[in-house]
DNA sequence: TATTGTTATACTCTATAACTATA
DNA sequence: TATAGTTATAGAGTATAACAATA
């Protein structure tokens, strides 16, 4: 029957919506952990929707951010700030050099690269960050200056428990 | 030269650590999406120690306390409670009815299902509750009532902002 | 015509394990 | 022996697009 040669419309562009009319969340609305979900699924959405065109993710994002910071890092302890393996990594610097923004120089240590944002970098990361604190003023727009702060307290506690 | 026939050690087995001495956060340290990215990642950590050995993740524990408290839940209306397509729901339920903890009984619309936990499936919930209630107040141990109650506050205001 | 579940496919992210060149 | 970067590979998780059955 249905022979359409034109695509259906995409079903999924629709926005999360962290709580549905109508459904019963039970548990999920007192856990800690599903309301940190939530809100992480929301951000990301709004990150997305803003900084997409630039081909750039939160995870990118961050690591662009490190190496400013921490210029000469290598590799490996890139991987261990960041939280993914060292595989990974490679695949994020080879992008990052591929498009410019980053460069791996000679190490003393030979095994290894010193990591480093070229000019080009730099200038893209200063663009980056001024959209990336847009995007964070505008999903935190709803909580006030003191807000803010005791939100960021709440959260870096429940980093810093033992594991 | 190196033939070694052992598997090297797991190189990934560290737990992430949200601020590492030495390194410079710049913005990151700012940012209320980051501050939410950490704990999440943090969270996510120790809920897969605590579960993964059940074969369950925060998503499919969402599905399971979902289907229980909305017995007879579409597949496409829980694909919209939990953000993700359709075609992500199929594998899901699959997964939970080869389990048996999950059943797709015949609905008047019969294009669709209703979704319904098994005694089986029944059974698990109670223990996955269980199990994850414990990890939700072991990574928020450090904040006491008032604290959580704050913490769930301040990310909802988040969630329910204008997209 | 539209919707539900399904399938096929592809893409991203990630981990594991092995390799190489250095140390 | 150990470490840094690399490669190959595999497994999740996800989205897109199409299809059959049904509305």
């Amino acid at each position: 029957m249905s022979r359409s040669q034109k695509p259906e419309s995409k079903e999924n562009t629709f926005f999360f919506n962290a709580r549905i009319d109508g459904i019963e969340y039970d548990i999920l609305d007192d856990l800690i952990g599903y309301a940190v979900r939530r809100a992480q699924i929301s951000i990301y959405e709004d990150f997305t929707a803003s900084l997409a065109d630039e081909g750039i993710t939160p995870q990118r994002f961050s690591s662009l951010v490190i190496i400013e910071n921490n210029p000469g890092i290598s590799q490996t302890r890139l991987s261990e700030v960041m939280g993914i393996a060292r595989s990974g990594v490679v695949a994020i610097i080879d992008k990052f050099e591929d498009a410019g923004l980053v460069e791996r120089q000679a190490s003393s240590d030979r095994r290894s690269y010193n990591l480093r944002l070229t000019k080009e970098g730099q200038k893209q990361v200063r663009r980056y960050k001024k959209a990336v604190q847009e995007h964070d003023n505008r999903i935190a727009a709803v909580l006030n200056a003191s807000e803010k702060e005791q939100l960021r307290t709440l959260l870096s506690k429940i980093c810093m428990r033992s594991p």
